[in-house]
DNA sequence: CATGAATGAGACTTCATTCAT
DNA sequence: TATGAATGAAGTCTCATTCAT
């Protein structure tokens, strides 16, 4: 392993440190201590990598919104139905968290669902994913398969909102989510959005 | 005006004066002394009626939510259809967002959508408004007028989180929300969720 | 009743409930409100009688220093021998603490022994017992009943810090003290003193 | 000098400042800040160190005391007569106070005689020191040397109860106390305590 | 790259005391 | 006399960040 090599590795030692420490203790109530201590290195060194607590969420959150936005768009330009693409995307979050769910709660708990601090920060990057999903319903009502009565913004919001909801109920259930019900929900959420309650 | 109701006018005055600052600073961001500065009180009176910086945002939600949850349910003692039941609560928060919009903008985003910090604080108090309106569903359903497909409690979520949405959409738009976009709303939320976009 | 005994009757009403205030939780620790509740009187109300904290326990001190001083004195004056004498204000304070064991504990704990705040300030008061003591001690010595190898004022510093050091032992001891232990230990103080270890 | 050499360098300097902080203001008067300005070291830097104010004068204190307990277990363990034990001890602590007055004057005025606060805190380390004064009186009772008239508990109170009260009159004399004076009152303690005033 | 000692601004909270009624 | 609301100064502790080694 070359010297560049430890160096990267060591950054990303410490990113995910920090995953598991904001999961645990949030960003507001943790020290940077706590991340160097959970990586195991010294606590100056976290500074080298990184010019502040910020960064490191920063990070995190920008790396793995990138991976969801070029997800949509992969999907988007895909030739599936509508419907199956806001499955898919669906499909895709779900997924996320099963994969990694503590990542996924610092990315909504203290990012997209911090309305104030982090969520402000990051709105123009947020807003690109709200853009593409009522990009996907607007081409729909062109279509004439999704109908024009609600505006794709709406639509998007709706969509988007109601994941969210979802996911935040599983971060904040004391039991863990079982399989089976991530794999139903990606199902119910288009559902959902697409049929309504009424069916 | 006797003392004991100019006690009461000063503490009323200090829980505005905070749905002021919190709504401009932030909770985690602003002082206790601007609370003070705010509401023209000296610094020791904040804590002569609260007892924590804390206190004073718990107050302000629980008030509030209170007053939602008592709205909830005299619409769903009503004798009105689901439909209409779930339209008038969409209507309420409306309303109430439009009457008072910085004390919203303080609850949802210092308190509902801060899940960590106090919305975990007050996650029983929040699950009594989704259950009231998986309660609703329930009874829809039962009364095959909403398809059983959909489970009440997902139908809640999806339906509390799509307005949720809506509102933090309006809280962080740099122009203020004209009200023909609130009204517009309160009819689209119900019929997104009842008729989804494929309607 | 007149007004004035009334007025006379709420002043003791809150030296008597500051007597249990600071025996329970110190004079530092305690709030001047938590007197006023222990007395059923208005916050306000302390201050018109005592003009700060520290005097309500200046009170509490001197007047029971007064009574001690007193008791020495008269002992002082009496025809009894040196070590009569001594056993009388031995007695005495162990019949004080007997009597009412919270306000001594207040007197040692919170101004004999606060060498650095309010045993300061009251130095000179407390420095007139061990005045007087040295003079029985200095006596008995000119009339040879007390060898003259120890001065009168360290034989006073003796004799007091002895007493003071039994109490203080029954103060913070766990279990109430018995009725015969308080009794022997009246003679074996002047015992101590006057014949030493060896005997 | 080595990078952890210079840490406990400023540890003990921390401490040292402390000592001279307490003796000439006052455990609570002083504030934090004083300690770190007469150390000559950043506010923070207390803090790296000890976790509180109150751990300062725990660490003070326990050092110290564990070194007094230390001098009468040896003492205790030589072979010499009781009285020479208490003696030794006796002339250990006058000693204690001869080299270092400040940090003697802090333990004695804000530890021991602090009965209330820190006093309550130490009360089994302190008591500790007490057993084993109570230990050789009582050995010496066994042995005929000591009469067993005064229970060996009330004679190391006596014992302990008489150096305090000395000690705390030298600490508030205006005058600092001359070199013959501590000399003699080795000898003066011991006597009183074995022989009596009667003598 | 790596360490962790050192810095110091900042905020909450307490509570003795005052004062209008 | 009596009340308790109102005042505001003061001090502890936290912790992000810097920097010498």
């Amino acid at each position: 392993m070359t010297a560049a090599q430890s160096a990267i590795d060591k950054r990303r030692v410490i990113l995910e440190a920090a995953v598991r420490v904001f999961a645990r203790q949030g960003f507001h109530t943790c020290r940077v201590s706590d991340i160097a201590d959970e990586a195991g290195v010294a606590y100056g060194l976290v500074y080298h990598y990184f010019s502040s607590k910020e960064e490191i969420l920063d990070t995190l959150f920008l790396e793995r919104w990138d991976v969801m936005l070029e997800a949509i768009s992969e999907v988007d330009a895909s030739s599936r139905s509508p419907r199956e693409k806001l499955q898919a995307i669906a499909g895709f979050i779900v997924e996320s968290y099963r994969h990694d769910p503590e990542l996924m709660k610092v990315i909504i708990v203290e990012v997209t669902r911090a309305a104030n601090t982090f969520g402000r920060t990051h709105l123009a990057k947020i807003r690109e994913a709200y853009s593409q999903i009522a990009g996907i319903v607007a081409r729909a009502q062109a279509a004439g398969v999704f109908r024009a009565q609600i505006s794709p913004e709406f639509a998007a919001l709706a969509f988007y909102g109601l994941i969210e909801q979802v996911l935040t109920g599983w971060i904040f259930e004391s039991d863990a989510v079982g399989e089976d019900e991530l794999e139903r929900a990606k199902g119910l959420i288009v559902e959902t959005i697409c049929r309504g309650l009424e069916g």
